[in-house]
DNA sequence: TTGTAGGCGTTATCAA
DNA sequence: TTGATAACGCCTACAA
């Protein structure tokens, strides 16, 4: 490989001189930038971005935690973040944290070790206290998910409102015993969307029934489990309100495989809009959530964190949602 | 951030030996050990890994090239090379190349600048010539997919068995006329599942016919639209071989919602075996691809290039495939 | 068994 | 406008 010190040897100028070529610094005669850049060319010399990032203590790889690849939800906001990421050369790291404490502790400290200058959070399982102390090592923000009392730029929906029109939703159909699913921990703000159902109900003077809470819904065959579990019930509710299109997915395959007609006998409500809730037989009615739009903004506000050097202000940038009403409600 | 300077002034002895400790080097005596470590501790000190990369010549992060992340195959390889990566201390940096050359050598020449140590082809868009000449700057390896006359290590299937066990089944259920799907380019070692087609046809004196072959054929999108191109011919196939279980299930969304039974008029084959197959109605047959085997087996393979700054050998190696019965065929 | 000193490939400061 | 030279933080001959 080619070094700097080749290409200033081959030129016949000094390191500095390359430098200066290279990072586009005033002061440099035109007839000796291009015998830089000839010798350049020649000798194939490309910068050492190891060295660079050393010597200017500037980073340009961003981790992004997230509990799995194979979550759609999760790969299609990693997809998203990473189109803009390579277009101004800055490389995304994968961290799945598999919904573990102590993994996601393993990457925070990748900050301290310089293997990634930033950290952006899509998913979250230690508290905010415990995060905190790593903003001295780099840029920390979240995105889609934050614990409470969180001090660092957030990039989220409304997780209320989601939660509120979908159980609007499912009452203006003329449900009155609506479960709801939600993924493990009630530490982040996905407690927001649990409010969200909780003020419908309200609204319509329903109570809220505790046997109908249903926790750890994430993917297929939770909603499979979750069914299961519904329909042994004495008093049964005749919808549910998933906590994504995955568990809805799972709970309509199955009731279909035990002969509950779905929306009939029960109505399922998922979230999220992937793909597949349209191609399910019956189409899966969701709540749509702009996952690009939610990736793109972080990433773009992460790069300029570690562009500037600059020290995040904790501003919160809140995205819209919508209901997307299909056949399975 | 403390340096090995600060924690050596702090233990009161010399950076060597310090670094001679983070290293487990022999010829320390205990009571310094401790005292360094003592030292660290106290002031939290992390080795900067820029500074050992920069030094050592090491590297440990590695890209892994694929189309795009939302699709799940290559979502849940990314997901498997990623656990791997992780419990040894190297990152994994998506790449994806939206399956368009000019992306795949962007993430080439990360390789000159050092941004990644090695590369993994998850798929492939230019020619081997093409690609060879990054050899020079760091590992390079193919899993899954590889172009033509590669010499570079790989990690695959036997697709040609593939698609011999998949054509068998639709043949042994009394299909003679059956159309083949597959993704662009022919230029990879998919063609070998194409020969696989071939092959049992062959062996059931079927001819092939050109009019059923349709390429592009990616995701649920492209199983509906060759669902219509293929009702639309007054010689109609029985059966139809995907080039994945996106497309299946793409198509079977398609039929059901034009009345065309499946699989009694169409009987459809997916590949992948991806978990939605099974939650399907009728429940996708599908020929099982070993996903996390392929992204294991690669990973490691690429991680003790790095480590051992070895030259690869272009060894291959080939993992099997079955096909799984359900209810699409 | 420990320390000194040089260098990995850059960029930045200063002097010329 | 250019060139020495000193870092960035670490590892490793070599010498002691």
């Amino acid at each position: 490989m080619a070094t700097i010190e080749d290409v200033a040897r081959l030129a016949g100028l000094s390191r500095a001189t390359v430098s200066r070529v290279i990072n586009n610094h005033p002061y440099v005669t035109e007839e000796k930038r291009k015998s830089v850049q000839q010798a350049m060319e020649q000798l194939g010399y490309v910068p050492n971005s190891i060295a660079r990032q050393l010597r200017t203590q500037t980073h340009e790889t961003i981790g992004v935690l997230i509990p799995r690849l194979s979550n759609p939800f999760f790969s299609k906001l990693v997809d998203a973040m990473e189109n803009i990421a390579a277009e101004v050369g800055f490389q995304l790291i994968v961290c799945q944290t598999k919904s573990q404490k102590e993994r996601e502790l393993l990457y925070l400290n990748w900050l301290k070790t310089r293997q990634v200058g930033g950290i952006i959070f899509a998913s979250t399982e230690n508290e905010w206290d415990v995060i905190k102390p790593y903003k001295e090592f780099g840029p920390i923000m979240f995105c889609n998910e934050y614990p409470p009392h969180t001090e660092a730029p957030i990039v989220c929906l409304d997780q209320l409102k989601g939660g509120y029109i979908g159980t609007k939703h499912l009452l203006e159909r003329g449900h009155k015993k609506i479960a709801y699913c939600y993924a493990g921990s009630q530490f982040t703000n996905i407690r927001e969307r649990y409010a969200g159902y909780k003020k419908a109900l309200d609204e319509y003077g329903l109570p809220l029934n505790e046997r109908w809470m249903f926790k750890d819904a994430y993917d297929t065959r939770d909603g499979k489990r979750i069914y299961h579990a519904l329909m042994q019930q004495a008093d049964r509710p005749t919808a549910v309100f998933t906590s994504s299109d995955e568990v809805a997915l799972g709970m309509i395959a199955e009731a279909k495989r035990n002969g509950t007609a779905v929306p009939d006998d029960l109505a399922i409500l998922g979230f999220d809009d992937q793909p597949i809730a349209e191609l399910m037989d019956p189409a899966i009615s969701t709540v749509y959530q702009p996952v690009e739009q939610i990736g793109i903004t972080a990433i773009r506000m992460m790069i300029r964190f570690l562009r500037n050097q600059s020290v995040p202000v904790n501003e919160i940038t809140e995205l819209p949602l919508h209901l997307v009403v299909r056949h399975s409600t």
